[in-house]
DNA sequence: CAACGAACTTAGAACAATTCCAAGCGTGGA
DNA sequence: TCCACGCTTGGAATTGTTCTAAGTTCGTTG
């Protein structure tokens, strides 16, 4: 896929350094990070990017459609430059690690719709990653 | 289904008033209540109930099993006494508005599962309500 | 090439949801 | 009855995010 970074650049939006600097953060797959996260590694790049100013281009590119913007149980929102292949999530319960993975959507019968007009479908497969097995079975 | 509090009543767990009422404003289907319309209905019943007695027992029983939290897009925890009966839920984009469904569960095939120890599905439906669906066309 | 305005960035204040804390209270078992 | 432990309280602290007012940069126009 192409890095997120570039898919800016055939774009009419401003491409500043500091925000060249957050979209380079976003590349790859199974990318997930917190705006914190972002902060930091943009910092390590450039430090005088401000955090107003990671949270204003998170904001802007998701609104853009080019991040998908998830909630974590923990309540910190996540940041998924994976747009362009539909893709579910396979999260480990005791670390967070987080993997896109593709999936069937599930189909919601007509019975169940209650007149909502449907637009999309989230799935989270909810885990224990390899690290974690060990740890989560000596505990028990 | 058992409402909430009468399956507390046969728990070891010290029932207490202020945990009985905020037991008793998660009653019914469809209830998806944030935190604090849990504590703002428990006032008007009993108004020296605190936030922080909400807080403390919407987090215990969640550990207990009796509640399932959920996190949303706008960052505040929601919780649904419904845990006897497998469901998904549908969403309204626009509102917030939250059913209970059925749908099957989607199948995450042995070459995605990288490992991991599969423990639950969750699936959300996004959509648009019938009360929202106007506004939305009529914006566009 | 200078001046201007719009867009962008900044640091820090403000805000919202949640958790922590120290102190007081209530209740069941000795 | 008394004590200890668990529950509750209000407020302070913490965390993630947004807002604000002022400064900077960039592209355009004259």
């Amino acid at each position: 896929m192409e890095p997120l970074v570039n898919r800016l650049r055939n774009r009419d939006w401003r491409l500043t350094a500091q925000r060249r600097v957050i979209a380079e953060t976003l590349a790859g797959d199974h990318v997930h990070l917190t705006a914190d996260e972002v902060y930091a590694r943009s910092r390590a790049v450039l430090p005088e990017v401000s955090r107003a100013t990671v949270y204003n281009t998170l904001n802007e590119l998701v609104g853009m459609g080019e991040l998908l913007e998830m909630t974590h149980a923990d309540g910190r929102k996540r940041y998924d430059p994976n747009v362009e292949e539909r893709h579910h999530h396979l999260v480990c319960v005791s670390c967070g690690r987080m993997l896109d993975v593709t999936a069937d959507d599930p189909h919601l019968p007509e019975d169940q719709q209650h007149g909502f007009e449907l637009l999309a479908v989230e799935v989270t497969f909810r885990a224990r990653c390899p690290a974690c097995v060990p740890a989560a079975t000596s505990a028990s």
